[in-house]
DNA sequence: CTGAAAGCGCTAACAC
DNA sequence: GTGTTAGCGCTTTCAG
């Protein structure tokens, strides 16, 4: 593969003339501009971006670092739309952007500081961070620049990109008021989960608003797997049948698939005998019977903004802070109106 | 950030003996290494793996690279899923993976090799190619190492992973057939991509073996797109009604959905009235109603399958070649015995 | 306008 | 065992 020093040989000017022509300077003559462009494209030569980082000071790569990608959830689709937008942005920009996937172990071995340097990043986006990652807690004194999406973290160069998620569910808590529920059942998410604590109290900020009271045994507590929520929404559907809630408020998609999958095995249907709503607006929840109300987090924005964020922080510190999109209610087919 | 450098100089050593240290040479005492290491974790130093890269001759990254991830289609899914198995291999080799994008404008501006050479990467995947695309004619003489993904290329550092399309279809339809389906309609996929016509050439195969005819207007050509799906069926429908195919053999799970959904506007109920199958075993097909019979491809598998055939090639040429992954059918509730 | 040379962080001979 | 040094491919002063 041809070298800056194959192009300078056979123009017959020395190095710096050719990383001159192909770096836009003015310093040079428009004639050999032209007469080494010629030459690097017949031999076929490409800058390696890497000694090119390596001998600037500046470093204009970025990459969205993905946590628990080999875990098992269920994050995989708005994993891949955060990507494509932070891929949109990174080539409107003209950014050099790669995805990586760390896991908890190497997190323990290495600070987000020293990821960034061992890759020559200029920063990062930090998608699916959870409480006990390692990353949670350093991340805020970060010296490399790092914008979190969905977890909210503020230092002087990290700033998020989130919703909402408090007003999003109280929205979400809302709609199943407004539409006469009053007795709500809960598929909470996992328990620890920072996502499940806000949302929780987006529901109950709802609830109190309107005097409306959720007893223990109507919050169920899942893992935000479908098959928990499966399971726990059958239990309790044949423990009150129809006495009890009408309407079950989901934390996620997954899980409202596991409770509306529970009711019709139950012989009940939904939104006739039971309401359901999710939270995520995957696009499952486009094709389920019926199709699920949800909140919308446009995932794909959510991406584009942080990389956006991201490259506003590399080139001013000052410019870090948090950023909260406005999310939006889809309304679908599993909510009746009593 | 701590340099190679400076870990020399805490230690009162030369930068080619920290070099020693950290890569694991045996021509140096257990002592110094032991120092060198300490020194070094203190003050928080970590390889950049640019330079070293830069340095050696071999280079040991590999990449996943979308084509078109900006288009909009519906393989999201499954490239995030090959991303998840390519990098399970990653982190079991020790091998630094990334993940880039690269639209068609920019397959036209350098080759594959060049691109593998300005990212410095021994090889890297394939995915998302399409016939279209620059680097689908370039790929097969490639002088980097490649290995692509769900399409056929064979060349002296390329080699492919893939499932047998052509006999996954024909099982597809054999399962119709027998279920004693014989008027099928077909849903075709785009009609200039290879694989919609490896399918094709699948189902005519068992078309064939049971003496089945398939006229023309029982063939529906979509573009993969869940609403022209939708529109052909309807409108399928609503010229024969129960006169036509009793089964609707789609070249995907996304069309598969349109059909369905055509299907129950119109009145009427699969399985109980028409039959659908789909392809790909999206997590979807398990969600609707009733879930689709579908094709599985066991996506992460092939991730990982590809990652271990490119780290072969690299490793030895010679080792190129095309690895058929198998394939199984994932029998739900779309289809009716008659 | 262009050449020369130092240096980015690291590895790999080659000495001693 | 360890130091020395020449690169890897590129950018960026500093001269001229």
């Amino acid at each position: 593969m041809a070298t800056i020093k194959d192009v300078a040989q056979k123009a017959g000017v020395t190095v710096g003339t050719v990383s001159r022509a192909f770096n836009g300077y003015n310093d040079i003559s428009e004639k050999t501009r032209e007469s080494i462009l010629k030459i690097a494209s017949e031999i076929g030569y490409v800058p390696n971006l890497h000694a090119k980082s390596l001998s600037m000071k500046k470093k204009t790569n970025i990459a969205m670092v993905i946590s628990g990608l080999l875990d098992e959830h269920q994050t995989d689709e708005n994993a891949f739309l955060l990507m494509k937008g932070a891929y949109k942005f990174a080539q409107e920009a003209n950014l050099e952007l790669a995805t990586y996937a760390i896991d908890r172990e190497s997190q323990k071995k290495k600070t987000y500081a020293q990821f960034c340097y061992e890759h020559s990043l200029g920063g990062a986006l930090m998608f699916g961070l959870r409480t006990i990652d390692p990353y949670f807690k350093n991340l805020r004194k970060s010296t490399a620049p790092c914008v979190a999406v969905d977890v909210s973290l503020k230092g002087p160069n990290v700033g998020s990109v989130m919703i909402d998620d408090e007003a999003a569910f109280d929205d979400l808590t809302e709609y199943l008021i407004r539409n006469n529920h009053n007795r709500i059942a809960v598929l909470y998410g996992r328990r620890e989960a920072e996502v499940s604590i806000e949302r929780w109290s987006g529901a109950r900020r709802a609830f109190e608003r309107h005097g409306i009271e959720c007893p223990k045994e109507q919050i169920l507590y899942t893992d935000f797997s479908q098959d928990r929520a499966y399971c726990l929404t059958k239990e309790y559907l044949e423990r009150y049948g129809k006495t009890g809630a009408t309407a079950f408020l989901c934390m996620s998609d997954i899980t409202a698939i596991g409770a509306i999958q529970a009711i019709k095995e139950m012989g009940y249907r939904v939104p006739n005998d039971f309401s359901v709503v999710g939270y995520d607006n995957l696009s499952i929840a486009r094709y389920t019977e019926p199709g699920i109300t949800t909140i919308d987090q446009n995932t794909q924005f959510k991406g584009y903004t942080a990389a956006k964020l991201l490259s506003e922080i590399m080139a001013d510190r000052t410019a870090a802070r948090q950023i909260v999109l406005p999310h939006k209610l889809v309304v679908r087919g599993s909510v009746r109106k009593l």
